[in-house]
DNA sequence: GTTGAGCGTT
């Protein structure tokens, strides 16, 4: 049951504004860190939320994350883990989860599905109890589902009448709907265009520049 | 001013 050559640790749940140094300097009291890095996105460069960090000890792989789980960096709360597996051969992201990234990684993830992972990280962030989210955490208010609280006006109302919601949404829809089609329509507004252009140069004409 | 319950790049 072991198959480890290296003892990595995922941390998550870091803030925004942590970088490698801090999460360096926060682990590396526990030993010496053989890497320890922020995941930032490639797309724009900024940092994730989430990291990773090696040890070159078991025991103070261990020892960091029974001490740090849940401990307080840079004003948030982190998660520490033992960091997945990623492959000698080269990384599978497809094939080593099988988790459904066609959709928005983002909410909407399911329970009952039991992805790559999530023997016990199921469970809600708040109240530890499974199927819901931290957020909708029925057993109190919720520090980040403040947002959404304070929708209590209808009451007992609750049930029949908040119907009405998404049927005037649905009216509105209809309206930039046909606004959508009568533009998509227009194929001639290519050809409209084309003849209208006279303040496009397609070739030639001014020709000067600067 | 923006994102969050998450496992990365050589």
């Amino acid at each position: 049951m072991s198959e480890v050559e290296e003892y990595r640790c995922f941390v998550g749940s870091l803030s925004w504004s942590t970088t490698d140094g801090s999460l360096k300097e926060a682990f590396q009291k526990f030993g010496h860190l053989t890497e320890a890095k922020i995941v930032l996105d490639k797309f724009s460069g900024r940092s994730r939320g989430f990291g990773f960090v090696t040890f070159d000890a078991e025991d103070a792989m261990e020892e960091a994350i029974e001490a740090m789980h849940g401990m307080n960096l840079d004003g948030r709360s982190i998660t520490v883990e033992r960091a997945q597996p990623q492959g000698p051969g080269g990384r599978d992201r497809d094939s080593g989860r099988d988790f459904d990234r066609g959709r928005d990684r983002g909410h909407g993830r399911d329970f009952g599905g039991g992805g790559g992972r999530g023997s016990n990280g199921s469970d809600c962030f708040k109240c530890g109890k499974p199927g819901h989210f931290a957020r909708e955490c029925p057993s109190g208010d919720g520090g980040r589902g403040d947002r959404y609280s304070g929708r209590d006006d209808y009451g007992g109302s609750r049930g029949g009448g908040n119907r009405y919601g998404p049927d005037r949404n649905g009216d509105r829809f209809s309206s930039r709907n046909r606004d959508v089609v009568s533009r998509g329509g227009g194929g001639g507004d290519r050809y409209n265009r084309d003849r209208s252009g006279p303040y496009e140069r397609p070739n030639g004409g001014g020709g000067y520049r600067s």
